[in-house]
DNA sequence: CGGAGTATTGAGGCGCTTCAAAGGCGGTGG
DNA sequence: CCACCGCCTTTGAAGCGCCTCAATACTCCG
């Protein structure tokens, strides 16, 4: 199932929801695999200020894009989950603004720069892609922004798990209804500008309104509506550019 | 000075600073103006939802792309400056997930997303440029996000400081030490997540242990290692692709 | 069975918001 | 030319949301 070869399916998938890829396209993509990497948790793909020169495909787990403040407390600025493209940009520059790091045990697959800058550069639909692709990377960060600058603690829980819900599901990790979530209080704090104690508190607050319900790492949504009511959640910016394809 | 060639040249200055351009790239990108719009202040260029089949490169003024919340309030999750091109994702789709508007009296060019991406793809420095732009784009946008969920009041206000300054400099509008921001109180608050009351407080602080000065829309910086250091900037994440380049 | 990391809960404090009001400044029209 | 109006800035006072500190319980794993 969480094979190698499964996870660049899901994100060539991806790709061809975004832009209408031909065959020879699909070959190209379906070509980059390169050997898979078992890695424990809270393990460092990139630093900061280090050159990087490959792009991380992930296979299984959980990666989040972060940045330290010198106190050491930090912000993630994404999560990245099996079959997405977690370094679309080294496909510009080696250089990294922020750091890279594993949630939990996590298999990528380490695709050389070099590789997806040839696959780009050699088709116009495959570039084409590779755009849209880091334009729904940005909406997704700039609904983070939106989050951390102007919604309350519930607000952001509600609007994160329902993204995170949409996207396991797009993903074929799960349903919008029942997902695994393989981050801890405090690393969902990471993610929303909160403290552990008060992602605690947050998520207790949603149990009790029988939003959700949640198991160990197993989230569930009881309550769709009410959920994305109570983050302001409009699933749209996830889906923009397959709705562009099919228009 | 501001003229519709100036600044399609700061930004095509910007995009060879990002991958070496070759000349027919810059005769190319040259032949792109069109007539430039003016623009009163609190125009919406882009409202959420609507297609757009135009990018936008500011010639004067300033614009805001921001995402409106169901009860009114607003989160900014970019400025841009006169030489940058507000949309460069356009390329990949004609659907916005944010809005886009002015924040004072500003002069546009529009330029059509067909253009751009017949220009994008005729060349792969282009390509190349375009996407290194975009990860420009994501490098600010992740400060922002740091900004709204891990800094208090004060390092935020000094860290969009430094960078406005900054990038008034790279634009040539003005020097890292003197330069002038377009916004208002409450503006500047949707940029940063809090409210106009706690901007004018945090301003005065800012003031009084002489970091800052400022006169009506004009910001000096008096203590740049200060302000610097009060807002942990570090100006990598906005020349991190020049380096790349000069590596 | 012991230890480390995580979850949970309480108490107290601070930073930012909200509400409110007054003053400044530029623009517009009588 | 001045009176007026809207927007912005500035300041105060009070309240609340989230943080900090702290203690206990849980769970996984060796």
């Amino acid at each position: 199932m969480l094979s190698t070869r499964w996870a660049l399916e899901t994100f060539i998938g991806r790709l061809a929801a975004l832009s209408p890829l031909t065959p020879d396209d699909v070959e190209a993509l379906s070509a980059l695999t390169i050997e898979p990497v078992r890695l424990r948790g809270n393990f460092d793909i990139i630093t900061p200020g280090q050159e990087f020169h490959d792009a991380c495909l992930i296979v299984s787990g959980l990666v989040a894009r972060f940045i330290q403040l010198r106190d050491g407390r930090r912000q993630f600025t994404a999560f990245h989950m099996p079959g997405d493209l977690a370094d679309i940009h080294r496909v510009a520059t080696p250089l990294a603004g922020s750091s890279l790091q594993t949630l939990c045990t996590t298999t990528i697959v380490r695709v050389p720069a070099t590789q997806l800058k040839a696959v780009a550069l050699a088709s116009p639909t495959i570039t084409h892609a590779f755009f849209a692709y880091a334009a729904v990377d940005a909406a997704v960060l700039a609904q983070w922004a939106v989050n951390a600058g102007r919604r309350d603690a519930q607000s952001r829980m509600a609007h994160f798990l329902c993204e995170v819900a949409i996207r396991s599901e797009q993903s074929g990790q799960g349903s919008r209804e029942e997902f695994i979530l393989e981050a801890s209080q405090g690393q969902i704090g990471d993610a929303l500008g909160l403290t552990s104690v008060h992602v605690n508190r947050t998520l207790k607050a949603l149990r009790q309104s029988n939003a959700i319900s949640i198991d160990g790492r197993i989230i569930r949504i009881l309550n769709w509506p009410l959920l994305a009511a109570h983050g302001d959640f409009d699933e749209g910016y996830l889906q923009l550019l397959e709705q562009a394809r099919a228009a």
